[in-house]
DNA sequence: CTGTTAGCGCTTTCAA
DNA sequence: TTGAAAGCGCTAACAG
């Protein structure tokens, strides 16, 4: 059990007062060369450690961020929290990390948690909070950065970052609609997510404006995951056999939707090509390789702390909207 | 820019001292019941929350813990962080987590930046530190736990976390063997990776003992990446051709060797068994789906955390040493 | 049952 | 250039 060093102890063992140490420490000036030099050589011998909790609560800052992601393990928010988590260490501050599991009472839970513990800032990714309730608990915070999601009225409040998912969803439907693919399907993700709502507006509005019919049939809303993409897949490929194209709301879905056709006997890409979105590690690693929109996912993690970052120590408060493109990637599972 | 509310500000408005608020708000007793509803009652109304900064600075204990990983991105340690995080939660504790991208000055850094912080206990995976340094850094702390890494002499101020490495050797190599698959070759893993070096020793032995002769040209040691792995095997396999079963030492380097096999047209596994380590998602992804050891690694953060806890709460400060054991998983690459 | 007096370890005035 | 005093928001130890 380590005795923590304090300044008084320092400032004890040099013969000087707490404010002298005080100023060495913040390297600030008004103190002696010869001075400075005997606080810090005994700061060094004694292994004295400023304690944070104690500067927080007199300059009322923390030094320590909020981060808070529906999924941990989602290869999504890994490279977000990444990305966080790298520019964070650069500028010195710690970040406490959190996962709703997609609860939104949990999300609740845990933002007050943060308010308690005096964050700085709050990345709030992929919220599941309803306007009103987000309005409510971020209202408790300093700094804010929404990802994934807009809160209308707020702008002035909070920083948002988001993804061009129009333009996703237009790059990967063109795409199929130039190999000939016309009658292509959608796997649009949960049912509450805004951008699979978005990708769908999207997806009808090329359709559109290419002149080419579509069936509303053809799309689907399925949770998130693997296993989801690969049961509604089946529904939806058993349902509607005319498909030849399909549009998924991720890669992992994407890889649920292989699967299914596997079992069900259809050829990737020759009987139905499949694109995913964000292009995850594993896109590249299935066989046929996914053809999937690639999100620049570190890049939303280091922008949403840069963000935050210029947020925190702006005097205006003044908030920005931040929009990241996505990219197609042409791989085998619809050349 | 909300205002934070005070305990005075609440004992002001309720008109009491603000004892009688702290003791509501620890549940402790000693209050009338009119006077609590009282208090209970401003505290719901003012929308006040006690200042973890404050009480922490008073109790000398935070609620948080550091988490400290080589990579946050890395599929082995994003189910560790779900783990920690999910018992973090329930316990009501917040976690910093800290990358330290594979550095051990980094690795140093953000040590220290948790001890500044007063994190009540650190969980440290995998650590590059070496024994002096680790030791000296670890004393600074309340609680440790270390994970898949051993610390001589410290193993009364430590708590350890391990994988079983010999046993998940033991159960590959003897697949191996057991289907006929004599010429078993090793990619290593990094070679300052205590838990490769245990797990080319238990590959040694289990040939040893089964009277199998080997040649030391059949071990490699390479990095933990894909990439490396695909390189890597693709020398091995080049050199020596009459290896007919190989054991890697993560599944990601054994995708790598299965994509070096592909590459040499190697059939998988007719002409080479390969074997992983871990089973991470992507194991039973790839095709032909990968034989491998599972690592419970949500089992290893949750554990983690638990030790941390109870060694936090215990009077005695003495520390365990826990030991999860790998299971073999068959699949195609290895059937 | 309730309140008063001291800190926790640091920073922020304001004096010397 | 240095230091003394007050306070950040809360809890611990005693009173009453």
């Amino acid at each position: 059990m380590p005795k923590y060093i304090t300044m008084a102890d320092v400032a004890r063992e040099v013969g000087v007062s707490l404010m002298t140490v005080s100023r060495v420490i913040n390297s600030k000036d008004g103190v002696s060369l010869p001075t400075r030099l005997r606080v810090l050589n005994a700061i060094e011998r004694m292994g004295y450690r400023p304690s944070a909790i104690a500067r927080s609560l007199a300059t009322r800052q923390t030094g320590t961020v909020g981060l808070v992601v529906p999924d941990v393990a989602d290869p999504f928010f890994t490279d977000v929290v990444r990305g966080v988590e790298q520019t964070a260490y650069v500028e010195d501050y710690n970040v406490f990390l959190c996962s709703t599991d997609q609860d939104p009472e949990r999300e609740w839970t845990v933002l007050e948690s943060l308010e308690d513990k005096r964050v700085d800032g709050v990345i709030l990714c992929s919220s599941r909070l309803d306007d009103d309730k987000l309005r409510e608990v971020l209202s408790q915070h300093m700094s804010v950065v929404l990802v994934n999601r807009r809160l209308k009225g707020e702008d002035s409040r909070v920083n948002t970052l988001l993804v061009d998912n129009s333009l996703g969803s237009r790059l990967a439907i063109r795409h199929l609609l130039s190999r000939g693919r016309r009658a292509v399907g959608v796997l649009a993700g949960p049912a509450d997510s805004p951008s699979g709502r978005q990708r769908v507006q999207s997806y009808r509005a090329v359709l559109r404006d290419a002149g080419v019919s579509y069936n509303s049939a053809w799309v689907r809303y399925c949770p998130a995951g693997m296993e989801d993409g690969q049961d509604t897949a089946r529904e939806l490929l058993t349902a509607c056999p005319e498909l030849t194209g399909l549009f998924c709301y991720n890669d992992l879905v994407a890889v649920g939707a292989l699967r299914a056709c596997a079992e069900l006997g259809y050829r990737v890409p020759n009987d139905l090509a499949v694109v995913g979105f964000d292009d995850i590690l594993l896109a590249a690693m299935v066989s046929p390789s996914l053809t999937t929109c690639r999100v620049p996912r570190y890049e939303l993690g280091t922008e949403a702390m840069r963000l935050l970052l210029s947020h925190v120590s702006s005097r205006t408060g003044e908030c920005e909207e931040v929009v990241l493109k996505p990219e197609l990637v042409i791989r085998a599972s619809a050349p």
